[in-house]
RNA sequence: GGCGGCAUAGCUCAGUUGGCUAGAGCAUGCGGUUCAUACCCGCAGUGUCCCCGGUUCGAAUCCAGGUGCCGCUACCA
């Protein structure tokens, strides 16, 4: 008969930069689940890789001073790259797809034709209406009466074209998709979707699906002025790496649809709408489950460069183990909302669980068995009432493991195991063993006591064994469990550990660590891989193309005083600017810049404007001109400086 | 601004469709034990369940409003 099988993916992440804790929480969590798969008989897939393409990894290379693609070389393969991270955190995928592979590539043309010969994808123009008195595009739901909202003037096509695809055509499936089943979970996540971008304003839009603003994409083969757009290229993976499209591979038979895609929230938007719509689009089947799991966050706060709060996961899982680190990311937080990291609450569960429960478990029942029986453990079975309990737990603990993890909650399964090896520890001082051992004749209740907690041991291990495979291989090692003894069967079994089994008790499996002087290392190694990963000062690249004279001459910057100004109302951003341009006429501007001046510091300034550029409107108010600012990043953060002048310039003023 | 989510002990989190005196682990204090990795076991507390109304015999849970935090989205020429 053949297997049943389990086909499983992480998203694929975006190499333009290192990757942190959070990709390997996502990475992590789809490891246990594949494995567990495995464990209980499934024939699994598991399948994770890099959405490689994209306008951010264009300006990054460009940055660099390389080709993007060996920006996303080194980023992917080179010394602690994503290959390395994943060979260190000891995960088990069974492929790894880029999408810059020539059999994707080659693939998602096909699909974009595809869907183009259908009329789900057509040609129209990208922000859809233009104003040229204005010289502003509009989209469609901006316009007013059909006509340009900033002068009521006739809106024509804009120029520039794009491919489009018909989402439109797909909403009213997608919505029942989403608020008839459990595809999307947690089920939390439904209504943002369905309130956010389905039943919102104007519907489901139709998507954008190509670039002409760079070319750092998979070019449309019949029309190569555009690129794919970087989210029909990447979703497309968990198809094409079983060979949709392709000759590579050759499991979508077997594999699809896939059980589950395990997605970070940010990204559920297009796994819960676009994804399915794409699908249907193709006659496809769709994917059974999306799970949007929660974050890793920071005193709150989402991890990022900027905020300067990005943990190394290879610093964690070198100081750590691989497994610790594994652990306590399954352990600590539940798998659907956010949960807060940090360093103190990963060694305090690391000693707390693993060292002084589970490992110091494993050591004193083998230290027993090495003590009292020379470490060969003859099968006896001279039970008492106070075993009951223990075995109860044992032999029911395989059920509930189950059910939470055919629920992604990783957090309960093991806390299921953790109650057990809890019960454990407290039945070796309801039975106080170095009592008996003073007993000779008490030596084979002594056997068998000593027999209930390895078998306890070694029901616990089988399930830890997606968690953290490296220790429990060790656990096994040390309790003499045999192939045989290490199956998922085995686990629902009390008492399958053979007669004279020999025990080894070894180092330490899980170290306890000193709280106090890690804490301090890891923040004085925190501190310096953050000063290495970030440029003090990083600067915009430098224009390569240059500008003609008389094209710069045409640009009037003029001093002016700043009369007043104030704070946008609902703007986030926007400062709304009252200045005398020396014309004898107020001017105003508006700029996106409150995140860096509060409107009372730049009363009475003198700064410099450009003042012949179209008006333009935010937020209703009309903007004339533009404030310059100098820009940089330090340590990763942005920063921003208006340019201000000596007060002595009078206002109007010409720089030339 | 629009949409959505969250708020429970000092910390990290459970609390099914309303139902005992609101829980667990950690941390804290006290006691026990010596097989073990200064570990393990037992006992002991502590709560404005964010605020304010409402529905109900009964609200942490349901409804309306508010506050705070977070995300998506728009805007940031």
């Amino acid at each position: 008969m053949e297997n049943k099988t389990f086909y499983i993916t992480t998203p694929i992440y975006y190499p333009s930069d290192k990757l942190h804790i959070g990709h390997t929480y996502c990475t992590v969590a789809t490891d246990a689940m594949a494995r567990y798969k495995r464990l209980t008989g499934y024939d699994v897939m598991f399948l994770t890789g890099t959405d490689e393409h994209g306008q951010k990894i264009e300006d990054k290379a460009k940055e660099a001073g390389v080709t993007p693609k060996e920006f996303v070389d080194r980023i992917v393969e080179g010394n602690r790259g994503i290959l390395d991270l994943w060979k260190l955190m000891n995960i088990s995928n069974d492929r790894f797809i880029r999408t810059t592979d020539e059999y994707h590539v080659k693939a998602i043309q096909r699909i974009f034709r595809r869907m183009y010969d259908k009329g789900d994808i057509y040609k129209g123009t990208y922000k859809g209406k233009y104003c040229k008195p204005c010289e502003s595009f509009w989209t469609e739901s901006q316009l007013v009466d059909g006509k340009c909202p900033d002068c009521g003037r006739e809106v024509q096509d804009a120029e520039e074209e794009a491919y489009f695809f018909r989402a439109s055509k797909y909403a009213q499936r997608v919505c029942d998709l989403l608020t008839g089943t459990d595809f999307l979970q947690p089920a939390s996540r439904v209504n943002e979707m369905v309130n956010n971008f389905i039943q919102c304003e104007g519907g489901l839009q139709d998507l954008c699906v190509s670039r002409t603003s760079f070319t750092w994409g998979i070019p449309v083969d019949f029309d190569d002025k555009h690129v794919v757009y970087v989210w029909l290229d990447a979703l497309f993976n968990y198809m094409t790496a079983l060979g949709l499209e392709n000759d590579a591979h050759h499991d979508l038979d077997k594999y699809w649809p896939a059980d589950v895609h395990f997605v970070g929230k940010e990204i559920v938007r297009f796994h819960a709408i676009y994804w399915p719509a794409f699908l249907m689009s193709l006659d496809l089947p769709l994917p059974k489950h999306v799970y949007g799991h929660g974050w890793l966050v920071m005193d709150g706060g989402k991890m990022s460069k900027s905020k300067g709060n990005v943990v190394d996961p290879y610093i964690l899982a070198e100081r750590f183990g691989v497994d610790a680190l594994r652990f306590f990311l399954l352990r600590t937080f539940p798998f659907g909302s956010d949960g807060n990291f940090s360093n103190e609450l990963l060694i305090n569960t690391i000693n707390v669980d693993l060292a002084n429960d589970l490992g110091n478990l494993v050591s004193r029942s083998t230290a027993m068995v090495e003590k009292y029986f020379g470490g060969t453990l003859p099968k006896t079975g001279v039970a008492e009432s106070v075993d009951d309990e223990l075995l109860t737990m044992a032999k029911a603990l395989r059920g509930k493991y189950e059910a939470q993890m055919e629920k992604y909650q990783f957090q309960s399964a093991l806390e299921e195991i953790f109650k057990v090896i809890a019960r454990a520890n407290k039945y070796i001082d309801e039975t106080a063993p170095w009592v008996l051992a003073k007993d000779e004749s008490r030596r084979d209740r002594l056997a068998t006591l000593l027999f209930n907690l390895l078998e306890t041991v070694r029901i616990c291990t089988v399930l830890l064994t997606p968690f953290i495979p490296e220790s429990c291989d060790k656990i096994f090692e040390q309790i003499g469990a045999t192939a045989c003894e290490r199956t998922w069967e085995s686990a629902e079994v009390f008492g399958v550990l053979h007669d004279g089994v020999s025990v080894r008790k070894g180092d330490a499996i899980f170290p306890r660590i000193d709280a106090a002087a890690e804490l301090k290392e890891l923040e004085a190694l925190e501190g310096a891989a953050k000063n290495v990963g970030t440029p003090a000062v990083e600067l915009e690249p430098y224009a390569t193309e240059s500008v003609d004279f008389d094209t710069f001459c045409k640009s009037d910057f003029r001093a002016v005083k700043v009369k007043s100004c104030e704070a946008v109302k609902k703007s986030e951003k926007l400062l709304r600017f009252t200045l005398d341009d020396g014309s004898g006429t107020d001017r105003q501007i508006l700029s996106g810049i409150h995140k860096f001046y509060e409107p009372e510091q730049l009363v009475g300034k003198t700064l410099l404007a450009i003042i012949n550029l179209p008006p333009r409107k935010m937020m209703g108010l009309e903007s004339c001109g533009m404030l310059i600012s100098a820009v940089h990043k330090e340590s990763g953060e942005e920063k921003l400086h208006l340019v201000m002048l000596d007060d002595a310039i009078p206002a109007g003023a010409k720089m030339c």
